[in-house]
Formats: structure tokens, sequence, C-alpha cells
DNA sequence: CTGAAAGCGCTTACAG
DNA sequence: CTGAAAGCGCTTACAG
């Protein structure tokens, strides 16, 4: 049926089938008050019959300057952000509202571990950017400032002069952490996410951290340190630091703590997903939470487990985090400046946490 | 330190700068090979001090006619994709595909339920698209064919002339559904996702279903007519249809079917999602599952419940999916003409099927 | 290895 | 309500 003669359709070739100028073609596709509907009716059909699919979308925003789509970068691959039910809660928040204005999401791989200087970035076609979980040193970063596009961070890092979404994380671990020292608990290990890029799995202790250069994690590490501190020193608290938030770096990191200090009575999770890896670690060792270790983690993504077992955790709202975060970027495509926000969190009592006898 | 005066930094001004063709300034970032190492270097230097990001992405995409994204479309709005394990998990598959060959993903919302034809689609600036689970009618897709571009759809529908990416839904529904049969019942109610892109909660019979533009919806539920034929007849099987695959729509669909068929003694889910959703509606109701109520599923997403209860089900391989589908889509952008893939699929078998006294 | 120039398809101020 | 024309920033065949 459809006319694949020669070059493909384009508004031009619209235009001479019907001797009207390029305009009153784009005109019916874009401005339909700016000529008659007759006339319109008219283009629509010709456009239709030669198979054009109106404007091309990639010459549009080109002239425009603007593409109607925005991006989330996130720290590491994106399958790592897939398995993570924070990132996927926070990204249909930010869905959400997008839908509503009818802005399109491209999903950015940040540049954790590797090389490639913020490459998808560079050339993703976005109009402006949600920076989620990024260290304060990844190039996708300085990529979005070069280009000039509103960024809004989420949770990390705190960029001068851009809005920035979040909690209180520090106050939000000592509140969590102090839940294993009013249980009496003093040897503990803590289960971490990326401390830095390369965070890789390795095994330190509180008082030989790498410098942080994601906030998130050093604000927790303090808030778990400001909880321990009246009881046991830094140099006492291993921390195994993975890279992502995700139930295979929780089992791989808390496997390696436990095996190396088998006299730990309990564990701080810097996530739910952390936490769950953990307790299957533990249950491979053939001990049980929270019999015979006790567990917190972070997030409220994973309340209950199996076996009736329930999370002690911090609860925080990460798809009202992703609604903000999108209302807080249209508002600066729109022009406006707009304020950085800090939202609630509130502590989870489950059943993962026993008094040391 | 930057120096912003005048207009915007672009590659003609580099070029202007320091008095060589703006070619060589393309050259220095995109064909390094083009040209020597000590001038590249200058031209860099030149733009990093003029807070030149390098060629700006939507100008390049344009004058290529690429953009290095692809689009995968979701027959819902995203935040019903998010809200779907399988859904997150075949994104999963898809992106960790794209990000060995550095291309971008933008996800796309389809037509469901809406009048807006196809403008995500439309305006989205992508070289092929992946349509994840379409209704056949959907106008995204008549809007992927106008525009020329590579098309995989994954699921449904299978396209003349396109890769298609599934399992053998009709082969395993019936398989899942014979677990009850084989279990001596015979009162079975289904609750299902959207049988058409107006599906939203009506509650039909198995020979009452308005005509299916969603075909794996069609598939299974064949399968499970194949499975109960023997023994019931379709006028006698109520069928939930609600518009997608979440826990919320699965409760409240078996709420309502539960509510006006009291007697049913088994629920067949068209997925785990539904199928938790079902399990809470029966709860609420102060019934058990599986001593009051066989519940099976679909999609193995969701093998363990809470109390020890894991699902009857059909597993079949999400991620793989994704990853197929990108795969046969490079393909399909590199100019070669891929072949459709079906997936292999199997039974679970849980303990939420009890067998009829 | 480099320069000068065309042109990708569209939108929009300018002029009527 | 319409036409003729400029130009968005870049890449690439053409010519040297």
């Amino acid at each position: 049926m459809s006319e694949r003669d020669g070059p493909p359709a384009s508004l031009k070739r619209i235009a001479q089938e019907l001797g009207v100028s390029a305009k009153t073609v784009s005109n019916a596709f874009n401005r339909p008050d700016q000529l008659s509907a007759v006339l319109r009716e008219r283009i629509l059909e010709t456009a239709r019959r030669m198979d054009y699919a109106g404007p091309d979308p990639t010459a549009r925003a080109f002239r425009r300057g603007q593409s109607g789509m925005v991006g989330v970068i996130y720290a590491n691959a994106l399958s790592y952000a897939f398995a993570n039910p924070a990132a996927v809660a926070f990204l249909a928040g930010v869905a959400e509202v997008l839908e509503t204005e009818d802005i399109g999401l491209a999903l950015i791989a940040g540049s954790a571990g590797t090389a490639r200087s913020a490459e998808g970035l560079g050339r993703a076609v976005v109009d402006g950017v949600i920076a989620y979980s990024l260290a304060s040193d990844d190039p996708a970063l300085e990529a979005a400032r070069q280009r000039g596009r509103p960024t809004v961070t989420v949770d990390q890092p705190r960029l001068a002069g851009g809005p920035w979404v979040g909690i209180d994380d520090r106050t939000a671990a000592r509140t969590v952490a102090r839940e294993l020292v009013a249980a009496g608990h003093r040897r503990v290990g803590i289960v971490s996410f990326a401390i830095d890029r390369a965070s890789n799995g390795s095994l330190v202790t509180l008082d030989t951290l790498p410098p942080a250069t994601l906030e998130v994690t050093a604000r927790r590490l303090n808030g778990y340190r400001d909880a321990l501190a009246a009881y046991t020193s830094p140099g006492n608290i291993p921390v195994v630091h993975g890279p992502d938030s995700t139930v295979m770096v929780g089992r791989a990191g808390a496997m390696a703590m436990l095996t190396s200090h088998p006299d730990l009575t309990a564990l701080i999770c810097l996530s739910d997903q952390l936490a769950i890896g953990a307790i299957e670690a533990v249950t491979d060792l053939g001990r049980t939470v929270p019999h015979d270790l006790s567990v917190v983690g972070f997030d409220g993504t994973q309340l209950a487990g199996a076996d009736g077992l329930s999370l002690t955790t911090i609860r925080q709202p990460h798809e009202d985090k992703g609604r903000t975060a999108a209302r807080l970027l249209l508002a600066a495509l729109r022009g406006e400046a707009p304020e950085s926000v800090t939202l609630p969190h509130e502590l989870i009592v489950g059943t993962s946490v026993t008094p040391i006898g």
C-alpha cells in the first residue's frame, strides 16, 4: 500500500507533493491551530499514504535544542541497578512523574570500575540528568556540568548549586545501630556497599577506610560509629565493602567477614539486599539468624524474609525520592531553581536482633 | 576557570581558536588516528580550557543518522514495569548486553489504556526498538514500522518479518494447570493480566472472553483450557483480567472472583505476581493457601513466599529473554536478519497445591 | 594529514 | 493563514 519509491518520506517531500510549504506541513503536526482543519487533514492523509510517521525525532531534537528525554545515571552497570530493589523503586517513582509530562527516560550507566570516562552521558541525547548515588569524582558529573544540562543529584553527591534529594543518613544509621548496642552487642561487623569507585570486596576496619567518594556510605558509617563509639574502638570494627547493593555482594562480603572474624555477634548491613545476602551466608555456615547472629539492614525494601524472619532496618521512601527528583528536574528544566529536599525515614523493628545473654 | 564568554563552545569555535578546520577538531574526538598525537592533545587541551564537552550528542546523532540508543517499549505505564519482577529481570538482561556494546537504553511506555497514539515512540531518538509484551494493535508498533527502525518483539506480538523471542506459553500453561487437575480440582478460576488494551478488572468466563490482542494471554488461556476441557466447560471457568502483572492487580482480581464464586477450590494465575496478590486476598478472606484453596502461578519470579509457602509455577528465563532480544536487535542493526528464538521453560512444583479430598 | 563546503531534516523568525 | 530562507552543530565525501 505504501509508496516506497525513491528517497524516504520527509516533511519536504510531503510539502512538494501537495504544493505547500514545509512549514505548513510542520504546523500540521506541531501546531494544529496554525492552519485550517481541512488542509491539515489533507496533509495528514498524504503523510499516511506516503508512509510518513511525522517529523523525524532526531532532527526535531536537534533543531529545537531539546529532546524531551531526561537521563538517570546509575553509579554502576545497569544490571546492578535492576538487581537493587531500592534503585528499581526509585526508577518507578521517576517514571511515574515523567509520564505525566510525556517526558522520556534514558538509563545511563556511570563510571564505577571502568575507565570509560562518562561515555554514556557524553553521547546521550537528554535535556537534563538525575544522578543517582554517584561518587563525587564520577566523570559523568563533570560531563553533565560541561554540557550545561540541569542536574539533580539523589543521595549523593551534594553538588554546590544543584538541587539534592535524600534522607538524613547519619541519623538513620545511628538509630538502627543503637538497636544492636541496646541488645548488648559489642563485637559487630559492617557489610557495606561501595566506599569509592574501586570498592570490590576488600576487608578493612572502620579506622582504615579509604577516603570515601560515596558520601552516603560515609554518612552511614559515621552514624554506626556514633552508636558504637562508647563500646568499641573503630579499629575493632571490621568493614567489608563491595561494589553495589545486591544479595550476591552481601553474601560474599559476609562470608569473607565471618570467616576471618568468627567471634562477631552481629552484622550491620548498609542495605536490606546486603542483609539478605548476609543471612544466606550465615545459613551457609550452618548458623542461624537471629539465634547465632543478629543482623540489621537499611532501606525497608525487604521487610519480611523467609521463615518468618523480619529485618530490623530503616525504611526510606524510595519511590518518593524518585518522584521528588523528577519534579525537581522538571522545575529546573523550566528555568526555576528548585530547593533541595530531605525526606523522612523510619526505624522498623523486626525479629533479626536478639539480645546478648 | 572556564572561558564562558559569548556563545557556548562548539566544534567550530575550537577550530577558529586554533586556526584549524572543524574537521580536524571533529577527528580529534572521533578518529584519533586521523591526526598527529601532538595536534590532538593541543585540541583537547583547548577544548578543556573552553569548557567544551565534545561534539554535541544531538547534532552528532542527527548528522550520522543514528543515536547509539535503543528503546524498550512496555505495554503500560513504566511504573507497572518496575512493579513487575519479570519485566525488571528482562530489562536487566537487555541492559547487560547493550552495555557491552556501549549502546544506551531508553524506556518507552506503550499505549495501553491511553489515546496518546504512540507519542513516546514518535518522539524517541532511538535506532531500534524492543517491543515487550505489546498488544498486536498497539499504535507503537505501527509507529516503529513507519520509522523503518529494526524491531524485535518479545512474547508478543509475533510480527511478520521481524524476529521474536519467547517461550511456548500454551504448552507451559497446560503443564501447570494439569497439576491442579491431577490433584482433583474441578472448580477453578483464572486470574489474568490483560487480554486486550482495555482490560481493567472485568470478570467474565472462559467462553465469553473479548478478542485477545495480547497473544501470550490467549495462549496461556488456551493451555489452561486444554488441561481443564475434559472436566469442566469453559462457561464454568471464571476469568478476571486486570491491566498488568502486579501484586495489586492480582489481589483485587482474586478478591472479586472469590467473592462472586466462593465455591472455587483453586486459582490459576497468569503470573507469580498475580498469584502473590491472590494469596493475599485469600488471607484477607480468612482462608489459607493451600489448605482452603490451591494456587498456581507462572514466571518463576517468586518461588518462595512467606510462611514457608512455595508456589507451583512455570519458570521461564526472563534475563535470558532480555539478553536474547538485545542480541537480536543488535544483529538487526548491523543489517543481519536474525532468526526468532523460542526459549525453554520448566515446571516448578511447590507447596501451593493440595489434593482435593 | 588537512581545508573548504555541502547538507542531514527540521523549525522559526521574517515578510507578506 | 502562508511562503521563502536561514541555520541549528556536526560529519564526511571531495579535492588537494
